[in-house]
DNA sequence: TCATAAATAATCAATTATAATCAAGTTTAA
DNA sequence: TTAAACTTGATTATAATTGATTATTTATGA
């Protein structure tokens, strides 16, 4: 059988149960161990399953980013916040969305309902198109110098771009957050930040577990400007979350 | 059997099993596999279906596949006109390139200089991110509503987007030209046209050669303000291309 | 903690598929 | 009719896939 065939099948036979051993997929397609264990590495590489020991398991959200959004960025963590994040939108909500790595997995669970999205995210804007088929979204896109790297805009074009519109919630990544106040690598990208969260009614800041009582470069602001805080229950700092709770932060915790 | 009967049996075959390998091809129609592969190849540069190794797998969306997919496409006409048009930048050039998909396949033939690309074209942006790999372009993005069913952005950010820079070439599609001047089908496209022409030193209009002596819905420009013209040499309107020179621009027919 | 079994990754030779090239036959247009 | 362009199948060099083998890693229970 053709190797591609032998793929979509695997996807077909994933769709339905959830889950495929390694075992189950030697007997159903009569090829060799190795060869299934090198088609679960490629599903599983290009973002369309999960290869967990034993076989492959069916990646949630149907596996509904496009290919090119998914390469390698795929994290149960990161699905895990921005599904919790994107439950906060309600119909008819204007939202930032910035561009981090963490935010733009909203782009799988933003819910179809009247809301227009505004982003300085390439990646983002490009996902959401692809996806929009029928969906009732308006994407709205900063302008600004494209550091590619990162696929986000950025400069006083970007800044502009964000100034331009107040949102009801804004959704931020963040490389730090203690008791302090919230932190990010880069100055380009916390300029960003500043101007979304000056224009937004309700500021949420997605970071897993690693990130929390932890500071950065530089300093995106303070703790009090935040509305709410999405992590996962992984945290290992006790104490810094504990600080950022007494300053009546509400802090979301994620299951995993 | 006739190519494009063959083509035609091996997409009928195609949309029952979703799959056919060169070797089934190959005993149906009785061809060498040679010419299997190159049908199936044709096929899948025309976007009617996937070729794979071993065979060739029907498209998901029965062959209208969203862009990003059919960005691949070649088009032998398109691919030669950016060809010539990207033979007209120099290092150190701004340049403007506008939505289209005549002006999109410029993606693929720029030249690794330094150069600033500006574009209101989501789709743009992001192949050209893709390709970027230590390239020296800069990319910029005008910012504004993301029109998705063309992927470009539009609107008053749009238009500020452009207002901001200078270039000295604009490269732009047109659905019609002819003596009197440029056309295209939409306002708000023209709209950014008329403003990237108002800011840039030399405007070069790509279009192919049914587009010659034919006008559309909304005026561009006069003819006057067009400092090239790059089409095709099956231009039909001989009269009207004779016409547009004597008016002192520019035409380079490119060979295909 | 350690021993054991199971699963996996890495490597290699054999197989298989593909792209590139060419020459012969066929169609098309001048 | 001739010349040019196109299609086709054969040939060959290149590349990708496969399953076997072996070494590593991981999970599990004593």
């Amino acid at each position: 059988m053709l190797q591609k065939q032998r793929q979509d099948k695997i996807l077909e036979g994933l769709s339905g149960k959830g889950f495929l051993s390694v075992a189950d997929a030697v007997r159903s397609f009569k090829s060799s161990p190795a060869t299934v264990r090198r088609d679960f590495a490629e599903l599983s590489e290009s973002g369309q399953a999960i290869k967990v020991r034993g076989g492959l398991k069916a990646s949630p959200g149907g596996g509904m980013l496009p290919f090119s959004a998914r390469a390698g960025i795929y994290s149960a963590e990161k699905e895990a916040l921005a599904k919790s994040a994107a439950a906060m939108i309600k119909s008819g909500d204007v939202v930032f969305i910035d561009g981090g790595t963490t935010t733009f997995h909203m782009a799988g669970c933003l819910p179809d309902m009247n809301i227009r999205i505004i982003t300085n995210s390439l990646r983002l804007a490009s996902v959401l198109e692809e996806m929009k088929a029928g969906s009732k979204w308006e994407i709205y896109l900063t302008g600004g110098f494209l550091y590619t790297k990162s696929g986000i805009l950025l400069g006083p074009n970007a800044l502009y771009g964000i100034a331009q519109y107040h949102a009801d919630l804004a959704f931020l990544s963040a490389s730090g957050i203690d008791e302090s106040g919230v932190y990010n690598s880069s100055e380009l990208v916390v300029e960003t930040e500043m101007v979304m969260i000056g224009n937004s009614d309700k500021v949420v800041i997605m970071a897993d577990h690693s990130k929390i009582g932890k500071r950065g470069l530089c300093k995106v602001c303070d703790i009090g400007k935040i509305g709410g805080i999405i992590t996962d229950k992984n945290v290992s700092s006790r104490k810094s979350l504990k600080l950022i709770r007494e300053k009546g932060i509400e802090i979301t915790l994620v299951d995993m």
